[in-house]
DNA sequence: AATGAATGAGGCTTCATTCAT
DNA sequence: TATGAATGAAGCCTCATTCAT
């Protein structure tokens, strides 16, 4: 197996891990554990406990992000394209428990400052492709003319804290009808007429 | 001063410290050391980190709690009650920075899971609250005869998942403008005509 | 109550709990708890937990002691007053379970070795006793002539292993058997003819 | 040096310092010292302070059994394996101190109650060795046809109480001549004529 | 005589990290 | 690549003792 396979599974297991039990209560040693190996070996593969923690992450959230991206292309107009962007993100989430959690746990991974935020550039890529359907849409005349910076922003916060939140009470009964009237208020409020 | 007054003391520094570094990070000597006690002393007025914790996070939640359950009582009917329940929540976070950043913190603080809910009695408090102005809205027609039960818990958690998330970003920019817009939403369905 | 009065149920109080629990996990606080006062106003009847301690054994074994010598009053040769001092010891240990759980924690309360032996005066007129007996004995015509000071301390030693000792599967049953089987040996061994 | 060695040199270390201090007096951080590591590599070999303990003394125990098992293969009559018993495990504890003192300091290594006795297996593995050395002898006709179970467990526990009081003022000088006396005394009990 | 409050020293334990092999 | 062993720093907690009142 190669160094690369190994780190993935190293990533994996410890997302696992962190979204279970978070940073502090997730020791080294259980990474290791999960992974087969010893808790020094780690070391080898990473420098930090921190810089593990954050390569786990950042490898999850650009896996979502470039699934996401892919599906996006598959269609053409930006209307197609916003619904996809939401509707995919919230399956995604939904197949993807240990993210889910992890993004329950650890607020600040959507941070989006760039001085702090230790995943802004995939948060910003993210953010980048939201922008850019926005934008596509008003040029089509589809989508009312609206700020689009700011809009994106706000769009992407309510966005994340509405997949988090919609968990939070996850016994998962009701929340795709929440899930479904949200989207369809906010796609009203973008939509002309 | 009397052994309540300093109880006041410890978990307000508690509170504070806690809502900037968190559980783990924040030790009981970091306590004392704002206060201007030593360790140990601490232990003469809580048997536990954990319970200074639980008695820091209580006491500020139920502050919270019986400052908008007293301004509840300015008013009568039950609209206006609703709309200084929402109000005055926010007003109250805004100006205690500590108790915001800690419910950011420590999503479990509002779980509302009788069994395993650390605050689930002023929690259930708070909510009763809420569901009385509610049945109280419906008994004079204002509002439309929902479920009392599943609209309260429901408007509750939405409520919580706003003041937090409203603060994220809590440059306080302009998230006065995005808690009118949300409370005048909710507010139009819940109101008759 | 008078000042002695209370050290007693002080020294009562102690006595119990540090039979039961040993001298570490017995705290100050425990035996203040028991009598009904604060930790620190032990401070004022004894100087340390360490004089606490050895004031609490002292005194019950004093009482032991003299509960003896009175007894012994009461008959007047050496072989009734043998069999007394042996056999209402053990009944004394019988009734005071505080006592004897004690001397089955603290071995070193027996070293018998003037330098180290915080209870050594008790313990040395407790031997004086019983040496007066054996010399009695002997002066009588009633006892074999011998060493008097190696079999006093022979016997003196045998004597408290055994009084420990029958209790230590003290469900009570046997124990008295033994003890009456232990006291005629060496009765016959001591006794001419 | 393996692991298991340096097991032994922790466990050696660690029974000479209860031995000589107690278990609470004994800190961790000693036994490091004696074995010349940190306090927290000790946490490499046990998981408590607790199992430290236990496993020093069980080891102990073990080596002791152990040794007087094997001397008792040398010899094939029942007579002469209980002699053999006797005298070498009054020379095993005469040879090591360090276990002498703990019994000394510890009863309840000898409670021999399987719920509640840490070290019932070693205890009851050597009850049986002697158990087996009297069955023996009943089968071969040198002994007394006693209830095999209540005289064992009755002649251990006087055994362990001799062992250890034979040592309580263990300047070792006529506690030879005591030990002797005293098997004597028991052997003339158990033997046929 | 009595108490509440405070302190300091010390002990157990965890864990990220390093190092030699 | 991988491991076993070791370390140091840090944190929680207990408790004997003191002090002011």
């Amino acid at each position: 197996m190669e160094k690369a396979d190994k780190k993935q599974k190293i990533f994996q297991a410890a997302l696992s891990l962190f979204a279970h039990y978070g940073y502090r209560k997730t020791t080294v040693e259980d990474v290791a554990d999960k992974v087969g190996m010893t808790k020094s070996n780690i070391y080898f593969y990473v420098k930090n406990k921190q810089e593990l923690y954050e390569k786990s992450v950042s490898h999850a959230l650009e896996k979502w992000r470039d699934t996401i991206a892919a599906e996006i292309e598959t269609v053409s107009n930006a209307k197609e394209k916003f619904v996809i962007v939401s509707r995919r993100s919230f399956e995604y989430l939904n197949d993807h428990e240990d993210l889910r959690a992890l993004l329950m746990k650890d607020h600040d991974i959507f941070t989006l400052s760039p001085s702090e935020d230790r995943f802004y550039e995939v948060n910003h890529g993210a953010m980048m492709m939201l922008k850019e359907v926005i934008r596509q849409g008003i040029d089509e005349g589809a989508f009312y003319p609206v700020d689009v910076d700011h809009v994106t922003e706000f769009l992407f916060s309510v966005y994340i804290m509405f997949l988090i939140k919609a968990y939070v009470k996850s016994d998962g009964s009701s929340s795709d009808r929440m899930f479904e009237e949200g989207l369809a208020l906010i796609f009203r409020g973008l939509c002309k007429i």
